[in-house]
RNA sequence: GGCGCUGUAGCAAAGUGGUAAUGCAGUGGACUGCAACUCCGCCAUCGUCGGUUCGAUUCCGACCAGCGCCUCCA
């Protein structure tokens, strides 16, 4: 039993080889809370959610670490934007980011932590680069200038490794305009002076704030080593994001890897364009979350690999929706099993397998569908399979009946009144009145109900 | 200019050097008072053109068409 994963760093799928096995480390970068998050962001977290769950099938401790970036000049926008205090706008959007993480079934990370709870961490962190000569004080002389601290990238010879960039050839397109203090171009903040009206810490540079890329670093080092089994995160952070990290941990580190293994998603668009403010076709997943269940954004997630561009749709979420009906379908009225993890069937085989989700994903129907024709010992057998690999990919963890009957949307009649009317109709079919038995069908269907008729009497469905 | 990705049925999406999983939709039939559910069946030669090969959708090359990163970004 072996697990596979692409690995973006060496550009092939590699054998997933621990640093050790007792102690899996893995950190995804979170998000920045300044606003609700959109579907892009939950991507990741679903993601790297599976590979997390992965992770703990095959090993017996895994320590997942996802950021919550609290400082920023984003928020430090909005916070001015709309005169709110920035701790207020952090906490309401971190809280927000945990309701929909949840909503979406992804289990919570063993470590949360927090920017700005690791000032300290940092500032020791750029000391260290400052001292060993990576990184650089911006001079004093002029004013405005003052108080920068920025890593010397010509200082490590081996920078651009993960992204495969090299710096020279990427001038001649670039259009980065380059700060005056920079001694060299591709240098990147590492401290940045704060006004007195912005949030900042006192430091050996003066009152500041950490610049983007250092936190994840900082927080790695202290909360899961110097070199850690997994970086993830959004395939956009590739550069140069990620690249930088990689600098100032290893060049921090005495040139120490930071991952081993760096796994990257793709991208979510919407409708075939990217999802951008000026289109405005960002997609909110508390929005999205008031018309669809939570396990339908998670299926459609899940429903592409990880690695390439999904596109979402009204159709794609809604195709998912019906999928999801036809599979709990299938398992209505049977009696749930303790989950059994069969490592050798297909699904799982296919998670090994560079996380395959969609193989996986056709699995759990295939066993859904089989547990439905199948009887007894059988029937038990194949449930509980069915529950080992559903709990891997977080999917059909409700129960069908609740599933099937929990109001859906703007549907208006309730449960009561849906059964009254199944009993009237009931009563119809036995005066076989069927024209008054199709009327109440038509009424139920007209409000969003479905019935389904069998020798045991009539299950119904909101639709 | 540099780095990289994608192109498989109406839609979505796997996959393999030996004529392509799966889901949704559609469609024929069974079941049903009629439906719904379910069951049985049908529905693609894998962007184009070359090359390698006994044989390519799968390898190589060119081309066409999309797209991403290089600036905040999942």
């Amino acid at each position: 039993m072996e697990l596979k994963l692409y690995n973006s760093l060496t550009r092939q799928k590699q054998l997933f080889e621990p640093i050790d096995a007792k102690r899996i480390t893995m950190y995804a970068c979170g998000p920045t809370v300044y606003n609700f998050v959109h579907i892009g962001n939950a991507r990741p977290a679903v993601v790297f959610d599976t590979v997390y769950r992965v992770l703990r099938s095959v090993y017996p401790k895994v320590i997942y670490a996802r950021n919550i970036t609290d400082i920023d000049d984003k928020i430090i926008n909005k916070s001015n934007e709309l005169s709110i205090d920035i701790n207020v706008i952090t906490k309401k959007y971190s809280e927000a980011y945990f309701d929909d993480m949840q909503a979406l079934n992804t289990l919570t990370p063993d470590e949360t932590p927090y920017a700005t709870d690791h000032i300290p961490e940092m500032i020791e962190m750029v000391q260290a680069l400052v001292d060993k000569g990576h990184a650089y004080a911006t001079d004093s002389q002029n004013e405005a200038d003052k108080g920068h601290v920025l890593f010397s990238v010509p200082s490590m010879p081996n920078y651009g490794e993960l992204s495969k960039r090299n710096l020279e050839e990427q001038e001649a397109g670039a259009r980065v305009e380059v700060a005056g203090y920079k001694q060299y171009a591709g240098d990147f903040v590492l401290w940045k002076p704060s006004t007195d009206n912005e949030p900042g810490w006192d430091s050996p540079w003066g009152r500041g704030r950490p610049g983007w890329h250092l936190e994840c670093s900082a927080m790695i080092k202290k909360h899961l080593g110097d070199t850690i089994d997994i970086h993830a995160g959004g395939h956009d952070l590739v550069f140069p994001h990620h690249e930088n990290e990689i600098a100032q941990s290893s060049c921090a580190n005495d040139g120490k890897a930071l991952a081993n293994f760096w796994m990257h998603n793709g991208f979510i668009n919407i409708d075939g364009e990217k999802m951008s403010k000026s289109l405005g076709n960002f997609r909110l997943v508390n929005d999205l979350l008031k018309q669809y269940p939570g396990e339908v954004l998670r299926y459609v997630i899940l429903s592409a690999h990880y690695r390439s561009e999904q596109n979402f749709s009204k159709e794609l979420l809604d195709s998912a929706w019906r999928t999801l009906d036809t599979v709990y379908g299938f398992i209505r009225g049977i009696d749930p099993q303790a989950a059994i993890l069969n490592r050798t069937g297909e699904g799982y085989k296919a998670l090994l397998d560079d996380i395959n989700t969609p193989v996986a994903i056709s699995e759990l129907y295939r066993l859904a569908k089989a547990a439905n024709q199948a009887q007894g010992a059988e029937q038990q057998s194949l449930m509980a399979e069915l529950a080992g690999l559903a709990d891997i990919l977080g999917l059909l963890q409700q129960d069908p009946e609740q599933w099937f009957t929990v109001a859906r949307g703007d549907d208006q009649l309730t449960t009561e009144q849906i059964e009254e009317q199944i009993q009237a109709r009931q009563q119809a079919k036995q005066d076989r009145d069927f024209a008054k038995a199709d009327q109440i069908r038509q009424q139920l269907l007209d409000a969003g109900v479905v019935l389904e008729d069998s020798r045991e009497g009539t299950q119904w469905r909101r639709a």
